[in-house]
This record gives C-alpha cells, sequence and structure tokens, in this order.
DNA sequence: GTCTATAATACGATAGAC
DNA sequence: GTCTATCGTATTATAGAC
C-alpha cells in the first residue's frame, strides 16, 4: 500500500540514493538528504535510524531496479550475446554520469571497502547481482567451466574503462572501450 | 637540510600518505594524523594550513617516489617490454594492500572526482606520470601513433583488475589477471 | 505520525602563551 | 618554532511538543 509514509520514505531513499552517487557516502549528510528530499529535519530518523540503514535501503532499492532490468533484458534478448551486448550499453549510454561520478556501484565500493567492512557487504550484493547474470549468459554461450572467470573479466574491464574515462574525461575512451568489449564477447561466441 | 622541522613535517605527510589510503581523504582527521604522526595537536597547522594543503603535500610526495622508481626501472631493464612487465608486476606484489584498500591513486581519485574537483586535479598527476611512462615504453615498442592509447588501455586493465579482485578479495584474479596483461604485451611486442 | 528544538560530539581551524 | 587551549561549525542523533 502507498501510504503517505511510504512515499515520504521512498522519496528519502531516492535522493539518499543520488547524493550518495554525486557526492558519496560519507560526504553526504542528513541535512543534505532531508533538503534534498523535502522532508522536515528530524523526521528522517522516524524512517531510519541511522545512516547506515539508509545505506542499506538505498542498496535495496538499487537491486530491486536492477533484477527488474534484468528480468526486462531477458525477456527482450533470446540471444546471450545480445543480452551481454545490452549490458555493455549500459555504459555507452550513461557516460556523462559515469564521468562525472564514476560507476555508481564501484564508486561506492571503492569508497566503503577501506574501513567500512559491513557497508562494503551490502554494496557487494550490487556486484553480485550483475555477476550472476552475466556468469548465466556466459554458461548459456556455452562456457560452462569458465563462465564465473567471463563474468568477473567483464566487470573488471567495464571498471577500468569507466575509471581512465573520469580521469581523463574522455568519453571517446568509453566509447572504443565499450567497442572493444563488444568484439571479444563476439569472438567468444565465435570459438565457444 | 634536514632540519628538526623539515623531519616532522615529513612524518605528517608520511602519515597522511598512509590513512588517505587506508580510510580515505575525507575519513582522515586532523586527530587521525598528529595520532599517527606523533605530533603534538595544533601543531600542525604550522606546517599545513589546511587538509587539502597536506593532501598537495602527499601527492607530491608520492610524485617523487613513483619518479625515484620509474627512473630505477628505466635503468635496470633497457626492454620496453621488461619495463611494462615490470609494471604490472606492481598489482602482483602488492596483493594484500591492494584487496585491502585499492589502487593507491585510482581509489583517491574516484574518491575526490566526485564533488572535489581541485583535488581530482591534484590526484590526476599521479595518473599522468604513470601514463606518460608507460605510453613512452609503448613508443619504444614502435607504436607510435597507439601509444597513448595503449597506455590508457594498460592503466584501465589494471584499475579494473584490482576493483574485482577487491570486491571478492579474490588474490588468483589479480594473479591471473596479470599474467594476461603480460600475455597481451608480448604480443603486442611480437606484431610491432 | 509529524515535526521543532536542541543535545552531544567531532570536525577543521585559530589565538596566543611559552 | 612549538604547543595548549579553545573557537565556530557541522555532524549525527534525541527529547518531547503537537
Amino acid at each position: 500500500m502507498a501510504t503517505k509514509s511510504e512515499l515520504t520514505r521512498q522519496r528519502i531513499v531516492s535522493a539518499a540514493n543520488q547524493l550518495f552517487y554525486r557526492k558519496g557516502f560519507n560526504r553526504t549528510s542528513f541535512s543534505d538528504v532531508v533538503q534534498e528530499a523535502k522532508v522536515p529535519r528530524g523526521n528522517i530518523y522516524y524512517y531510519f535510524k541511522s545512516k547506515d540503514e539508509i545505506l542499506r535501503a538505498v542498496v535495496k532499492q538499487r537491486l530491486d531496479v536492477t533484477a527488474g532490468m534484468l528480468a526486462e533484458w531477458d525477456r527482450s534478448f533470446k540471444n546471450p550475446v545480445d543480452r551481454l551486448e545490452r549490458f555493455v550499453r549500459i555504459m555507452y549510454d550513461s557516460t556523462p554520469a559515469l564521468l562525472r561520478s564514476g560507476c555508481p556501484m564501484g564508486s561506492l565500493l571503492t569508497e566503503l571497502a577501506k574501513d567500512q567492512p559491513n557497508l562494503k557487504t551490502e554494496v557487494k550484493a550490487l556486484f553480485d547481482i550483475f555477476q550472476q547474470w552475466l556468469q548465466q549468459q556466459f554458461r548459456e554461450l556455452g562456457y560452462t567451466d569458465e563462465a564465473y572467470e567471463l563474468s568477473q573479466q567483464l566487470l573488471a574491464r567495464g571498471q577500468g574503462l569507466i575509471i581512465v574515462a573520469q580521469v581523463y574525461q574522455d568519453p571517446g575512451f568509453l566509447e572504443r572501450g565499450t567497442k572493444e568489449i563488444n568484439r571479444w564477447i563476439e569472438e567468444l561466441a565465435r570459438y565457444a
């Protein structure tokens, strides 16, 4: 049920989600969140009793959105190559945001992995959902044993591309990189 | 001249350097730094008038250390392939630190690129010094026009490897990845 | 349930004694 | 130059009125 309460809570989570991406988790204050969400100051503690809990809600929301997206891709594309290339295309499609704030899951993990191990574990789930889906695609391509390794390699390639493109503010590097990844995928498919 | 003042300053920079790597820049407080450096509380403002200035000193120190290391590699290895593979070996040699805290320059840049553009620019210099050295090696391999692109690709591969290895706490992924990069380098050398 | 006022703390930074 | 004491601010979090 979409009570007023539920909607307010949702606004807080969405505001926090954006801010964690644009400013980072540690530099985002409660003041930032309530301002962005247009919720009165102390009210946030009615919904979340700590900042960590907001992060958990943000991760859960991202997981839900991602799960929906992946399910949609599964329906839209019958061929695992098309699915993998659809995944790669996110990087191309969201170039401006990636150049500005990096990878939404990679940058968050990098920040929290340093000395917030509990929060890092939460964020790892964002990698897991993509990794498992990618692994499934490689399995369907015929790479039964290598599927896990290949899924990690694809994630690593994406992360590396995004960071270097961000450092040098170079959308072309991102574009060339995604094309190269697609060539790699097609070659894997050919020799499967 | 190594006055007592200089040594104290150096201790502050070294402490900050370690803490920025292990905890991140924004989560490292002055209290952390003076405690680690064993310098009295307010004393730090005699040497640095702001936290940003400490970061600048840390970057400068890292640049000096890196420049010395690269010069040493230039002396030790005559072959650009050997030099490139020596570069790749840092990742293998520093596996435990990378799994714990990520790439010293990549993770710092990811943190600061979000909404501290001035500090991001400072940290970019750490990428530049490696990038230019790598570009020079690819040039010497015969890849005149492609040297810049190849240097970025090598940086990107390294960054990607480190992040995924850190997410999954998987030293094997890092090791296999560095070997794969070496194969790539040798193939480039072969077809130069 | 919703919101204001405010506590409690940690932060970066300053003033000024020695 | 070195250090202590402390300021002003921003932070997370709470108490309690409505």
